[in-house]
DNA sequence: ACTGTAGGCCAACGAGTGTTGACTTTCCAG
DNA sequence: CTGGAAAGTCAACACTCGTTGGCCTACAGT
């Protein structure tokens, strides 16, 4: 398959087509969800022919897990003071959404997540990999245990009526005035009762 | 179609195995999602064959249709004291859920409503219907109005995390440590900062 | 100029889907 | 006892899907 000679730069022709299907794929799994989302659709929105996407990803599944290469960007929680955090974590992931929600793999990996085994579990490993470290890091790990599970509870609940179901009631909210408001009740969770 | 005489108690036959199909179709579709639903699988649940779902039913979309009929079940929050309502809430969803979240219709709307549109603006109408009405009655209109949608946020948050993704760290809290934990929070996105 | 190989296309397969219409069985009213 | 409607079965259609294998084309190394 990969021949001996591993160049850094050459391989051209196979890489572009190989990043095109990636990123068709990205935009349909993120609006129609795994299982309504086809290899011939991505394979025509990439401009080549079904076959080729078995060529490189093998089949429909393994596109998908390489689809869900998620880095959460979380900043360095350590130095910032506990009453500034919660403003911090809202103002972050709004910051992330706010700009082009339709391919933002985190949404992406939600939507198929409610009815995909496969999606969850990388939920999980997201989760255990960055949420949960970067908590640690603030909080000091046994209170983060106790509380980063209905922290993430609150942002993807935002994550989920805002972008997903578009709740009106949601939507119509500014970012700031999202911030104001979740942003003390973030707090409220953080804080030993 | 239907004969002139209307009878409260015949037409006994048909009702139960309609009924049957119902009781079969929201289990897969709470447990599945919309796509991965098939006519053969719940008519094999129900017992009977799948042409029979089309004659009672007209086509799959009608049936999921018939699946979403919602009742929140909110109780009047006239009278709830302010301080109790986060608790309230949060204790309602909890019991609601933590029967058996498999086949909880609300449940089943969450999972379909973030790939299938028809699902989503159905939760739109269940949300302007019962959500906002419940919380103006505590709060007022125009306070309800501002405040309603970051708490249905945090409640559907809930859900999503711990019964949709079942996020270890979500899942394992129990919810009595739930209650505690995000009662605070929603009392402070309820608050006037 | 020749050839091997990687990149790409085309046509088809087998399985599963929603849906339909004709046929059979059940059962109650006359 | 006997029609006839209601309830249910059966087999098939038309379609889409993931996936496969054979074939064509460009092009770099010799």
């Amino acid at each position: 398959m990969t021949q001996g000679t591993e160049n850094t730069s050459t391989d051209r022709r196979s890489d572009r087509t190989k990043a095109a299907i990636l990123r068709a794929a990205r935009e349909r799994f993120a609006e129609h969800g795994y299982e309504r989302t086809t290899i011939r659709a991505v394979a025509s929105d990439a401009g080549i022919d079904p076959s080729m996407v078995m060529r490189y990803f093998g089949n429909k599944a393994q596109l998908f897990d390489a689809t869900l290469t998620i880095d959460l960007r979380l900043p360095d929680l350590t130095d910032v003071a506990a009453d500034e955090l919660p403003q911090t974590l809202v103002r972050h992931f709004l910051a992330r959404w706010e700009g082009d929600p339709a391919d933002d793999a985190l949404l992406v990996l939600m939507r198929s997540a409610v009815t995909n085994e496969q999606a969850a579990a990388r939920m999980h490993e997201i989760f255990a990999a960055q949420v949960a470290p970067a908590l640690a890091a603030a909080l000091g790990p046994e209170a983060a245990a106790r509380r980063a599970g209905l922290v993430s509870a609150q942002l993807l609940g935002l994550g989920l009526t805002r972008y997903l179901l578009r709740l009106p009631a949601v939507t119509t909210l500014t970012p700031d005035e999202i911030e104001r408001g979740l942003a003390p009740a973030i707090q409220a969770v953080l804080d030993p009762d």
